[in-house]
Order: C-alpha cells, then sequence, then structure tokens
DNA sequence: AATACCTACAACCGCCTTTCG
DNA sequence: TCGAAAGGCGGTTGTAGGTAT
C-alpha cells in the first residue's frame, strides 16, 4: 500500500545534519522521557526535525551503547562470514555485532569489505572468486593464438593484442588473490575448481605477455615456468599434481582447445583442485552457495559467463514475478539471497566470542575448530571443509 | 594554490511489516 | 477484522574531508 514519508505534511522540517544542539535536546529529552513516540518526539523534544529523523539519529549515532570506532579484524571476517550466508540482511547482520549498527555496518560493507573482496578475486554478492575476469576468456584464447603472427597484423590488431595482454594480466592478478585467498575465512575459501582452472589457464596466458611471473611459485606450480608456454595453451603443462589427484586424464599439454575447455567444466567434479595446498587429505572447500541445492559442480557450464548457482529460494515471490512487486527500491534479488543454508539457524545462538579459533591461524575455516552452530545446522554440514566429506561440493 | 576527483559515512527515501485502536 | 500509525529495513544520496593532478 505505501505510506507517505512521515515528515511529509511538514515542509519545514529541517533536513540534513544534525547540529551539536539538535543532539543534546535529542540526548536530554530521551535521557529524561524514553523516546516514546517518534512521532511525537521531535515536537515534545523542541525539534524541527521528523521523527523518523530523530529515531535514526538516535539509534545510528546517539545511543549510548554504540560502539564507534575501526572495526577489528574479527569483526570484518564475522561481517563477511554472516553476508555470505544472510546476503545484505544488515539489520541480522548487525545483531550479532555488539554496538554496531546495521547502518554503519551497511557502510563499512560499502565502502571497505566490499572493495577488499574485489582486489581479492572474490565477488562481493556471491563470495565466489569472481567470473568477470574470465568474461573475455574466448577472446583471449584467441587473441593468444595470434601472438605468433603479430608481427604481421597491422596496427589495429597490435592494439587489439595489447588490449587483450591487458587483460590476461587482469585475470592473473585475479588467479594471484584466489591463490593468496584460498586459505582466506569461510567465505573466501569458495575455489570452485573451474574458477581456479581458468584462472590457471589466464595466468599462463597472461605470463606470455607480462612477463612478470620470476620465480614465484604457486600451489605447487612454478609459474616461472609458464612463461616458456608462450601464450598457447597447447603448451600447458598438466594441471596435476602427482602426490594428490589421479592420473586418469591426459595432460593439458595434449589436449585441445575444446577438449581443454571440457575438461575445465567437468574436472570441478573432484578431482579439479590438485595443487597441494587444495587437496591434502581429500579435502574439499565448499561453499554456502554450492552447499544448497544449486547446480552441482559436475553441472556447471562451460561457459566464461556462468552465472553462479541461485543464491535465492523458490518461495521468493519478487524474485519469482521478476518483478518489483511494490518492492520499490528494495532488494535485488540478485544481491540478496531470500534464503540461505543459514535459514532456521537462530541467530541469537551466534556468539562472535565464540568465534574463537575458528578463524585458524592459517584463516582456513575447520570444522572441528567451529562453533557447533557453524558445522551442524541445516545444511552446514555441506558448507565447510569437513574432514568426513570427499565428495560434495 | 587551485581544481578535480575520490572516499567515507551520516542521513534520507520509500517500501514493508508489525502493532494497535 | 480492518485500516492507519509506527517502526524497521535496505538502498541511495549528499556532503565533508582527503588526495591527486
Amino acid at each position: 500500500m505505501g505510506r507517505s514519508p512521515c515528515c511529509e505534511q511538514d515542509a519545514d522540517v529541517k533536513k540534513g545534519p544534525w547540529t551539536p544542539e539538535e543532539d543534546k535536546l535529542l540526548v536530554e529529552y530521551i535521557g529524561k522521557h524514553g523516546h516514546g513516540s517518534w512521532r511525537r518526539l521531535p515536537k515534545l523534544a523542541g525539534l524541527n526535525r521528523c521523527g523518523k529523523s530523530c529515531r535514526l539519529r538516535w539509534t545510528n549515532y546517539l545511543r549510548p551503547d554504540i560502539k564507534r570506532g575501526d572495526f577489528t579484524d574479527d569483526e570484518e571476517r564475522l561481517i563477511i562470514h554472516l553476508h555470505a550466508t544472510l546476503g545484505n540482511k544488515w539489520s541480522s547482520i548487525a545483531t550479532k555485532l555488539k554496538g554496531r549498527t546495521d547502518n554503519e555496518i551497511k557502510n563499512y560493507w560499502n565502502t571497505h569489505l566490499r572493495k577488499k573482496l574485489l582486489s581479492q578475486g572474490i565477488d562481493p554478492v556471491t563470495h565466489r572468486p569472481r567470473t568477470d575476469l574470465l568474461a573475455g576468456l574466448p577472446n583471449l584464447l584467441a587473441a593468444a593464438n595470434l601472438g605468433g603472427a603479430a608481427h604481421q597484423l597491422p596496427l589495429d590488431f597490435n592494439a587489439i593484442k595489447l588490449q587483450a595482454d591487458a587483460a590476461k594480466f587482469q585475470i592473473l592478478q585475479g588467479l594471484l588473490r584466489v591463490l593468496s585467498t584460498a586459505t582466506a575465512p569461510p567465505t573466501a575459501a569458495v575455489l570452485p575448481g573451474t574458477d581456479l582452472m581458468t584462472s590457471i589457464l589466464g595466468a599462463t596466458l597472461a605470463a606470455n605477455s607480462a612477463g612478470i611471473l620470476g620465480q614465484q611459485q604457486l600451489a605447487g606450480v612454478d609459474l616461472s615456468r609458464l612463461g616458456q608456454y608462450n601464450g598457447n595453451y597447447d603448451n600447458l603443462p598438466p594441471l596435476t599434481n602427482d602426490s594428490c589427484t589421479q592420473q586418469t586424464q591426459p595432460p593439458m599439454s595434449s589436449m585441445s582447445p575444446d577438449s581443454l575447455l571440457n575438461r575445465i567444466s567437468s574436472g570441478i567434479s573432484g578431482d579439479m583442485l590438485s595443487s597441494p595446498e587444495l587437496c591434502h587429505g581429500g579435502d574439499r572447500l565448499s561453499s554456502p552457495e554450492l552447499g544448497q541445492g544449486g547446480p552441482s559442480a559436475s553441472n556447471m557450464t562451460t561457459s566464461p559467463m556462468a552465472p553462479p548457482p541461485p543464491m535465492v529460494a523458490a518461495d521468493d515471490h519478487q524474485c519469482n514475478t521478476n518483478t518489483p512487486s511494490g518492492g520499490g527500491d528494495g532488494m535485488s534479488c540478485e544481491q540478496t539471497p531470500a534464503s540461505s543454508t543459514f535459514d532456521g539457524l537462530n541467530l541469537d545462538d551466534i556468539d562472535i566470542n565464540d568465534m574463537e579459533g575458528c578463524w585458524a591461524m592459517t584463516d582456513i575455516l575447520l570444522a572441528e575448530q567451529c562453533p557447533s552452530w557453524l558445522i551442524s545446522s541445516n545444511n552446514a554440514s555441506e558448507m565447510y571443509i569437513s574432514k568426513n566429506n570427499t565428495s560434495e561440493m
């Protein structure tokens, strides 16, 4: 039905930043009388403000129990984790961070954490490695194949190739971030094999043009060697590790491009994450999203633009109808899971103090170090690393 | 030194849900 | 039971301060 703004009837009501005097009036009034009816409060307190504005000012800024100052690392991790499971439910997230308001958390997410995840190659919406970095992969592959004949190309083609090289470099950066954060907290530990493989592929391509790999080694792959493959994935080394995985598939060096992509798409079924750090003991990194009725990894499409598994439950009418349905500027279905793997989990059971040790030194979420609510609720057992779980992703 | 641009965050907007008479 | 008021929520905007050119 909708309602008019609470102060629409009063055009003279003041808006904008609060002055110290206004703050004082509001604090003093609430201190004496409590807030009571927010709509009547401004008049009673001598404020020329909308009641709603007073409420927001109080709850977001003046309330005495508000904790100000920088967010701690634990708070950051908790926010990221809760966002991965709850989406943009800022108020729900705020209930788990004492003294923090939903507005503050929302702002902190938008200004810090979101960028932080992006810089690590993590999609802040899906909490999975970014796919946009791989969007141009087919073109990059084509451009890479042109590498040998580049000297014969007209200027425009060389310019295009330069652009492709730049994009490849970006992919490499994404790879580095993905690998460097593969041991990050649970949300960052999401590492579907497809993305890793394509990232490595991009990294190999990038090595051709960028020549910046040096002696750096990642996850058992000596990237300094990749440069010698000269931008042609026909020469890629096998992306498997003897100590870690079966060797029933031919090395990538012997595969055609199509076969390679097929392998990328199918390999995720369980034999993909073959670097020592990613497959030790048969452990699997899995994601909350993957753990919840989304397409199984083996069903993933080969498209580099493949969308992540849907995060929105089927009962979300707004999403089903794909219309605002009066939702106005409400949350985007794409951005906010209408339900999550943590549905049914009582947030009151979550205690940030109970998280100690969960974020281990390696930042890998180890089930046995985590509070029980994390590893036992609903589908949570599918969501995080479990020593006993070697088949599901 | 001046200007443009960027960043952070307080505050607002509009819708939804809950409460209450 | 119904409808209006009140409260709550998430997205967006405005602005001040900082930084780069």
